[in-house]
DNA sequence: GATGAATGAGCCTTCATTCAT
DNA sequence: GATGAATGAAGGCTCATTCAT
């Protein structure tokens, strides 16, 4: 997996921490989750195990560190694209359609971990308050992304509705990406993420994306 | 634990079977995939752990064949819908949107189960294959009804994509009802789907379900 | 192994006994002792494993008679050959020789079989038991031929080490036929043993036996 | 059990895997192949169970070993013996003898163990490999070992069968010292050795070993 | 910081034994 | 007599965790 460059004998704690999690999001995505186990995860990163522990205390904080550092991930993907892009609802809207399948967070490695993630999530607690507010924060905006779009554009649709489909819209196009058995391309996932959106919102987007006036 | 009456010391092998598949349903929603034990799953079904071996051979096949039941018990019950109800395209997604949403298939067990494999089927070839033919199928009615629904209704929508908008947010409704931290109610979800359905098929749909005429 | 004739339903008690003690030659020859089981054995013999504990209580008694059986077997052998054999010691201990490599008791199942019970024997004192009367008996009949042929034959010899020498070959042949990569014949095994006797009693026997006068 | 001195915390790798392997000898010889257990084996050793499946990864692999240890013991006896004896084939020929009974490999455990495995290598072609080729080795060097004897004292003897004979003899003296009810001493076994190697070699060997000139 | 030998709890699995039918 | 579902003790194996070096 790992292996690449010779590592310095002796990183940073935090750069340490940091490869140390990437081992544990591509052991997982390539085990699963049941089956990730400390010397995998080693292994991936070329440490011994007992390096692991001396990081993380434990397996249990190991996971939700690397849960909580692809949150952090997620939520500073979208934050930044919003921030980068102009003010109108419309691209606002799209930046956060785009963020959602851009080369960070939508590679077959963090698609892979999530999807893990949550089939764990529901049985820990923990997990889900690691995610919880951090979704919510996602649900707000979008939410009032879409408010002031519908407002702008005279759309008597219902805001909170649309959000969420266009939020459960994307979570299941992921989970296209990992299983169908004849799977698309990332660009028509963003197609039919499009479609969605050109669907509530006609007069802003179409199906390649947003209409540009 | 032992949540039904106190078995018959012999049940019929199916019987057994069955009432130890569900136990496994029950027991990996309460506790996860990865922390679910033969232990737990006998304990839930009221037999010793022995037994589960004697019936099903190993874990791995227990885990298969639950997968597999519930497979076929969602292929099963879209099915029916389909059968019983009319046969005109509006009438055919109207049923198969409930059919997700039923208290068959829509129970909290059955999506905490299914959201568990969800999560180790990336990693398992067996259950892709388990899945995958299934989902196919539902994936090629969905799209013709949606094909036929766009004729009849003259609607210039690309059905394909339709469709699968409709089934991932149907995916992603699942997911919310599992994990927000604000769920909503069976109602609210269904009132999504039709929202989603509307916005695609105006002239068949409101927010409230099919519009008869 | 065997399911050759279709049992009558009811077989009689001892009938049964014997078939399962067949069974479970058949079975340690092919499995080896420490990988035998009940199933295997009642596989075997074409019945359920419930019948094995039915007729001998236990796995220990099972083995215990199956390892009698072989003994009394294996005396029985000798015996009648002593019997049926002319008296003039030549003869006898040409008897008991031939006794050791026919077809009774010189299968490869039998062998096999004997070769598992040595190795369990030394840590089961019930085994032991179970064959050192049998063992000192035909010591003895042995040391009593040879000394008797000693005698007529004027040898010089030491007729209890000579008796012993016999016995050590006829067994280690017996793993020889068991063991070896180069396996041998049967003839050869026998000519071996014949050539055994003849160094020590040349002018009783040859390397093709009993020298007829 | 735990008869050795309190063991350093860390030994070096290959002093733990011998460490090990003499103590599933003791193990085996005391309570038989098919009662062996992991936990015996390492309560004999005095270390945790799990230290055995580090070293070995399964019981398989360490039941294997342990064979091969003894295999090569007892090949680098027999060898080491004849470098160290004077080259003419009766002292060459003494010195296999010899070397059979001395107490490296003639101890009671040795004896034990050796059995139990001839019982369990007839079912297991891994075994019968491991020993093979040394057999066969230990084989070919005794058989011109008494060719050269026979030529040296002109013998009219066959000298592959006198080979066999001696071996065979061995072998089944080994089971006495293991088995009989009234067991005979080491030097009774050496004579009795010696017995037979004077029958067929009688101007090299008389009762009490080889013949000095 | 880093290594890897060592520990031991916990799990899956096997299988002798029991027993209702 | 005979069957086979059911039990549960026991064993092999995994692996998170500890700790001497």
């Amino acid at each position: 997996m790992n292996s690449s460059a010779p590592l310095p004998r002796k990183a940073s704690r935090e750069h340490r921490r940091e490869q140390l999690i990437e081992a544990t999001i591509s052991t997982i995505a390539r085990r699963g989750y049941a089956q990730t186990t400390l010397s995998d995860v080693a292994a991936a990163a070329g440490v011994s195990h007992g390096l692991v522990n001396f990081h993380f205390q434990s397996k249990e904080r190991l996971l939700a560190d690397t849960l909580r550092f692809m949150a952090e991930e997620y939520r500073h993907n979208w934050e930044t694209a919003l921030a980068e892009a102009p003010k109108d609802p419309g691209s606002q809207l799209n930046a956060l359609i785009l963020a959602d399948f851009n080369q960070i967070v939508s590679t077959p490695e963090r698609l892979a971990a999530w999807c893990a993630f949550w089939g764990e999530a529901q049985s820990r607690p923990v997990y889900q308050e690691q995610c919880g507010a951090s979704d919510l924060d996602y649900i707000r905006v979008q939410e009032s992304i879409c408010e002031r779009l519908s407002a702008e554009g005279g759309y008597a649709t219902d805001a909170q509705r649309a959000a969420r489909v266009l939020r459960t819209t994307s979570e299941g196009v992921w989970l296209d990406l990992m299983f169908t058995t004849e799977p698309y391309t990332r660009d028509e996932a963003l197609n039919t993420m499009y479609f969605c959106a050109s669907a509530m919102f006609p007069r802003h987007f179409d199906e390649n994306g947003l209409i540009r006036r």
